[in-house]
DNA sequence: GCGACAG
DNA sequence: ATCTTGTCGC
């Protein structure tokens, strides 16, 4: 796909237009969480969605993934087949692999989630897409254009999803990266060596 | 035109 | 993301 395509502009009317659904709320006590991954294998996603709670559950989900990566466009590669993934599951909250409004139209995959489930969500994400890194008071803010949409806490990037705040994400970052999307990523890589070559 | 660019 | 060996460090 070319960025002078159709399918390209409509994209981003698509973000433009989630990115006005989202709530910012504080999020309350939480009890059941969820995270969501994907591996590749060619073409093959393997998307791994671990819920914790009262007893965790696992959801694995394969199929045919053929939307190619553009930055700023991961969500129409990846969210489908982590909608597939999260089917049936219903987390008071859902970590993603990726970022949420540090983006460049406040639109990341996770506030894709986020918006179409009507669940709070998290983007966390290993680099970053947009934003520049300004420490205050021991935090490291990334900011766009003097706004802040999210927190750099080691390597990783964490901003929010829908309906959570800032300092909902502030607060949650302080724990690291969260043991229950490291389980995602490795149980995705898992599945993905038992695939047929 | 040049540099940047989640997974 | 994935392809990939050894290497530096706790």
């Amino acid at each position: 796909m070319e960025k002078q395509d159709f399918l390209y502009d409509f994209l981003i009317l698509l973000q433009r237009l989630v990115a006005k659904q989202v709530k910012f709320q504080r999020l309350g006590n939480v009890k059941r969480v969820c995270a969501v991954d994907v591996a590749y294998k060619g073409n093959t996603g393997i998307a791994v969605a671990v819920c914790d709670g009262d007893e965790k559950e696992v959801h694995k989900v394969t199929g045919k993934v053929s939307f190619p990566y553009i930055p700023g466009l991961l969500f129409i590669r990846e969210a489908p087949i982590m909608l597939k993934a999260l089917e049936g599951t219903h987390p008071e909250l859902l970590l993603v692999d990726g970022h949420g409004i540090a983006h460049p139209r406040r639109s990341g995959i996770a506030t894709v989630l986020g918006v179409l489930l009507e669940v709070p969500t998290i983007g966390i994400a290993k680099s970053r897409l947009v934003g520049d890194i300004v420490e205050e008071n021991g935090v490291k803010y990334l900011v766009i254009q003097g706004e802040r949409v999210g927190v750099k806490q080691g390597k990783y990037y964490f901003s929010p999803g829908n309906l959570v705040t800032l300092e909902d994400v502030v607060q949650f970052s302080r724990s690291g990266y969260p043991e229950l999307l490291r389980e995602a990523d490795k149980l995705s890589k898992e599945y993905r060596r038992e695939l047929e070559p």
